[in-house]
DNA sequence: ATATTCTTTCAATTTTTATTGAAAGTTTAG
DNA sequence: CTAAACTTTCAATAAAAATTGAAAGAATAT
């Protein structure tokens, strides 16, 4: 397989695995167009590479640097701006980790504390309320469970991150 | 607060985390009005609870029966059929988590795997393939760790689900 | 066998989401 | 200041996804 077309099925592939996870497929790809791309690509790269419009690729490349994936950087002397993908793998799955958990765990986490206050009434038997509370109490725990565990993954991976600096550092150890 | 509001505003929620993770609102709707019914619900009381039309209704329950986390209840003497919610929350997790990865990491995998095997072209310097190969076997790399986490994940939760049911078999311990 | 009750399918339609492209905004240069 | 080079916005449009509803299919009862 050639380089092209290996890096036209990442982008392709990237693109599948966004949508699937609730990101358009369109910034799926500019973030593995950026990924696979050696420098920082212009805007009208982004544009002629991906076959979309100037309009796309700019609201796209933003969101991008929104979850903080994404670089913008100035050359001297070019009035344009160039854009480029944060290469270390770890650091990207924290920053969406990171992003995910505060844009999508805690407005659940707010309905669910929200909703754990049921006032009897005559209408719902005691048995009801008590299943319902129950259940919205086991997943109120879990969300929490899950929210830790996302912490320690994040933490884990800026250790990781950070031993194999070290190792870099010191390759005789 | 109301139980009725109560469990509209968690179908809600719940709804919209749903699409957030690339399920539909609906199904997630559904699986949450299961969840939150004490008892199981027929095609019929789907339809009306959640406003929705017969073909949606079966179509969504059926995906969330291959998921694993809705099963077919029937009554005897009843003709129609009946629909409950796995409710405990880690067994719920485990199996999303189960059939995501199948779903969603194998097949980028198997592009990461294909990826791998660029040939030099006079076209490309070896410096860029270089910097290509090594991009997608960090990604590859990465993504062979989150598949380990998440095996990890689902058998800390078997445990701990293992070692709940074991106490509540023995509260003398 | 025929009717009845319920389930499933799927083409047509509606709704939602993403994309375009041109106009407005911004920044630097002259 | 004005022009030029670029970025941003957003109403219109296109594309994708979800939904409907009616017809076909299955299963049970008579």
């Amino acid at each position: 397989m050639q380089l092209d077309e290996a890096k036209r099925k990442f982008i392709e592939g990237w693109g599948t695995l966004g949508s699937a996870w609730g990101v358009s497929r369109t910034m799926a790809q500019v973030h593995a167009l950026l990924l696979v791309s050696p420098g920082a690509l212009s805007t009208e790269d982004l544009m002629e590479q991906l076959q979309i419009s100037r309009g796309n690729a700019n609201m796209n490349v933003r969101a991008l640097m929104d979850w903080g994936i994404v670089r913008k950087e100035l050359r001297p002397g070019e009035r344009r701006e160039f854009f480029s993908a944060e290469k270390d793998i770890h650091r990207v799955a924290t920053l969406i980790l990171k992003e995910r958990r505060k844009r999508e765990l805690e407005p659940i986490m707010r309905v669910l504390s929200e909703i754990k206050q049921v006032e009897p009434t005559s209408t719902a038997s005691p048995e009801e309320m008590e299943a319902f509370t129950k259940m919205i109490g086991n997943i109120h725990s879990f969300a929490e469970f899950a929210d830790g565990a996302a912490s320690t993954l994040i933490k884990a991976d800026e250790n990781w991150f950070l031993s194999t600096f070290m190792k870099l550092m010191r390759p005789g150890s």
